[in-house]
DNA sequence: TGACGATAGTTAGATGCCGAACTATATTGC
DNA sequence: GCAATATAGTTCGGCATCTAACTATCGTCA
């Protein structure tokens, strides 16, 4: 069994992906992926944002963003409406069921954080941040999409 | 810009996948995803391996296995027999233009790991691996699928 | 002012992945 | 020896994701 880093890496991935989606199944987002939880994050911070500035905090493209928000909006947790600045833009806002969500989201991200530094004294959790940081460093990588000359 | 660590995991987890992908295109595996190198890995390291066994290597459902084999069947990489010991069972082993691409499978392993552990001096290495190994430890994952009673 | 390149978003097509359901073979219990 | 159960693989339907290509609007610059 090689326990390199790429495969520990993985295997945390996945097992936290894992985690989130059934956390969020339970408070009744069932069929919802941690994507979509990232854009209803974001909404919860901004309150308002373009479909841009989702994909780029989801750090997804904006193709897959346009499905993300079909589904959130279909299942009625956003709205999509028209910038007042700039007429290609779409403004995407949580509507009141999105807005409810909110304190079930908030004990999940705390839960995910007790799930993920589980075990982990407080300076082993700084020094693990540092050293993925660090590993993170060089190449600090950009959105994805629309990052070439 | 939150740093947490499931954002920093996500980061470096799709910075690994793209990067072994980019770098199975440049050997020549353009439009092999990382999951059909560790099929191969896999029968490098054994020298054939059942669909089953294949699975659990990989850490991909059954379904999966079946689909990313047919891409590697496929290109003529890796062949199909039946296996003498279980009617049921399918042996997938190497052809000759699988078994050829062994040397620049090891080069693209061996950089991998020059990829990933980039600045760490061997120290940090090492307390890195033991701090992920230990967020893995609570509930040490088992195979996915039928993993039920 | 008008053409041209940049930007916002969507559509189309493909791929990796999963769960559920299915077939076929093996194993176990009576 | 046979029925019940378990196991190996596949098929089916669905989802998130990507790239490429498209439309519509904005900004710039001559």
């Amino acid at each position: 069994m090689k326990r390199n880093l790429g495969h520990l890496l993985s295997l945390l991935h996945e097992r936290s992906a894992k985690w989130l989606s059934g956390e969020m199944a339970g408070a009744g987002l069932r069929g919802l992926a941690p994507s979509h939880g990232d854009v209803l994050a974001c909404l919860f911070q901004r309150g308002g944002a373009t479909m841009h500035e989702l994909a780029a905090f989801a750090r997804r493209t904006k193709p897959t963003m346009t499905i993300l928000v079909d589904k959130l909006e279909a299942l009625g947790y956003v709205s999509r409406g028209p910038s007042p600045a700039d007429a290609r833009s779409t403004i995407v806002s949580l509507t009141p069921a999105g807005e409810a969500l909110r304190p079930a989201f908030d004990d999940i991200s705390r839960r995910y954080c007790d799930f993920l530094y589980s075990g982990l004294s407080r300076m082993e959790s700084a020094e693990l941040e540092r050293l993925l940081t660090k590993i993170l460093e060089p190449t600090e990588n950009p959105t994805p999409q629309e990052n070439h000359p």
